[in-house]
RNA sequence: GCCCCGGUGGUGUAGUGGUCUAUCAUAUGGGUCUGUCGAACCCAUGACCUGGGUUCAAAUCCCAGCCGGGGCGCCA
């Protein structure tokens, strides 16, 4: 059971009912409806866990105080002190008669928008108002999902023996390649926001850590207008020396695995309240080569040259086959970034992974190239400068072990689990196209 | 960046040239009611994104801008 001890409080909603009838108790939180019936009104009091009825009755309270209770605005925050009363008709089998009611803070009035009114609110308005928005049990329930999924997330990493990291934010230039990056003032040069950690958790393989990790934001300055890209979002990314692609979807199977394992568990309630049900995946998933699904693709009449990404059409033409989680293995090195390790037996291919829900891609990763002469000449193929990379390629002149890894974005992963059907719904504030407030 | 669509009270909507002093719901303010739980009932309040144009007449048609939605590309 959950104590967290805070002097106003004695108790939250959701442990009333563990207590006996005409025990004392003070609860705290906003005022989310009052129906007034004249002699009687009934105060909704709503918490983070939940809901509890405050019954006032004009005639123990007096005229006035009766009144002005009543007169209190949606959303205005007090703390009521009463006796639990159990022989109540109320439908939530408890109710609170009170004696004293502190008002803390009065919500002023019209609200931006309503918490539980019978109307809808576009995204765009609750993303305004996000702070009230959070309020709906649904949408906080969302945020407590994604809470578990990093902690889930970060158990497994930290039982397999990863360490967390924390690597920069702002860089000089040359990351990957392909995606645009934002640029940044630093003094007296110019800088960028990175748009991945991949090459300086690369970087850490050289410095002997063996297995890392880090979670934090990465930054795209890509003009997608889509339900599931942010241009800042939460990359979840780890890099593991001595293995390879096969160990790294090893370990991303587990992770994956045990995040769902601690949110069945965890998050029951929340479960509930989205009305989402999350089965556990079988072990091992899918499986399944660039090639075959490029076969299968042009089958069904979709144009596709070997070396091109699946188009959205394509995936959902995929996801339509393989409907839970995949991988798709064996990728043409053309399709994928520089650092990929080339396979031994055909060179045109590359140890690269994407891992797929269904048509939506929530991972990519792959065993990495560790041998430097290889390494740079993939640099100068795909049109890129060696000399932007010194900081990096250095580090594989002097022992770097073989390794690979991969990245999983937070949000579209939490987006997958509760069935989201737009990315920002997960975020709490996201950054888009066109939003960068609040 | 490209294609398509849209912007009406606090919120969500109806309305495609005149009968719009603009519909409905919800909200807000006031009132009735001692057991509500989507409380009910009565009364009231409150809106056509901005600028220009066409027309006797514009929420409605045209142009520009701003803001937003969906899709594509790209990706996590």
């Amino acid at each position: 059971m959950l104590t967290i001890n805070i002097s106003m409080r004695t108790h939250f909603t959701n442990q009333l009912n563990e207590l006996p009838d005409g025990f004392n108790v003070t609860i705290c939180g906003w005022v989310q409806d009052i129906r007034n019936l004249g002699n009687i009104s009934f105060l909704i009091l709503r918490d983070r866990e939940g809901i509890a009825q405050v019954t006032l009755i004009k005639k123990e309270m007096g005229e006035d105080y009766y009144k002005k209770i009543n007169g209190l605005n949606r959303e205005s925050v007090i703390c009521v002190n009463g006796k639990i009363n159990k022989k109540t008709q109320s439908k939530l089998g408890l109710e609170i008669i009170p004696t004293k009611i502190d008002v803390l803070n009065e919500a002023e009035t019209p609200l931006p928008m309503g918490i539980i009114d019978k109307v809808s609110v576009d995204i765009e308005t609750r993303l305004n108002n996000r702070f009230i928005d959070l309020r709906k049990p649904e949408v906080f329930s969302l945020f407590r999902i994604e809470s578990s999924i990093s902690k889930g997330i970060r158990e497994t990493l930290e039982n397999e023996g990863f360490i967390e990291i924390h690597t920069p934010k702002i860089i000089a230039t040359a990351t990957e390649g392909g995606t645009n990056l934002f640029k940044v003032k630093y003094f007296e040069n110019d800088a960028y926001l990175v748009q991945s950690p991949q090459l300086y958790k690369q970087i850490m393989m050289a410095a002997g850590f063996e297995r890392v990790f880090e979670i934090a934001p990465a930054f795209r300055a890509e003009e997608h207008n889509t339900n599931r890209h942010l241009n800042e979002f939460v990359s979840i990314d780890i890099e593991m020396s001595f293995s390879t692609d096969d160990d790294a979807m090893n370990m991303l199977e587990k992770v994956i695995y045990n995040a769902i394992e601690k949110i069945k568990k965890d998050n029951v309630r929340d479960l509930k309240i989205l009305n989402v049900e999350i089965n556990l995946p079988e072990r091992p998933f899918p499986r399944v080569k660039y090639d075959e699904l490029l076969d299968y693709v042009n089958s069904k009449g979709i144009e596709m040259k070997f070396g091109e990404d699946f188009s959205s059409e394509a995936l959902t033409l995929i996801g339509e086959k393989y409907k839970g989680f995949f991988f798709i293995t064996r990728w043409p090195m053309e399709a994928r970034a520089f650092y990929v390790m080339p396979c031994e037996d055909d060179p045109r291919y590359g140890r690269a992974f994407d891992l797929q829900f269904g048509e939506r891609e929530i991972t990519s990763g792959a065993q990495r190239n560790h041998i430097y002469s290889s390494l740079k000449e993939n640099i100068i193929k795909k049109g890129l400068n060696p000399e932007d990379f010194k900081f990096y390629l250095d580090a594989f002149r002097y022992g770097m072990p073989p390794h690979a890894g991969w990245a999983i974005g937070l949000e579209r992963f939490t987006m997958i689990l509760t069935n989201s059907k737009n990315i920002r719904e997960v975020t709490l504030f996201p950054r888009d196209r066109r939003r960068i407030i609040p």
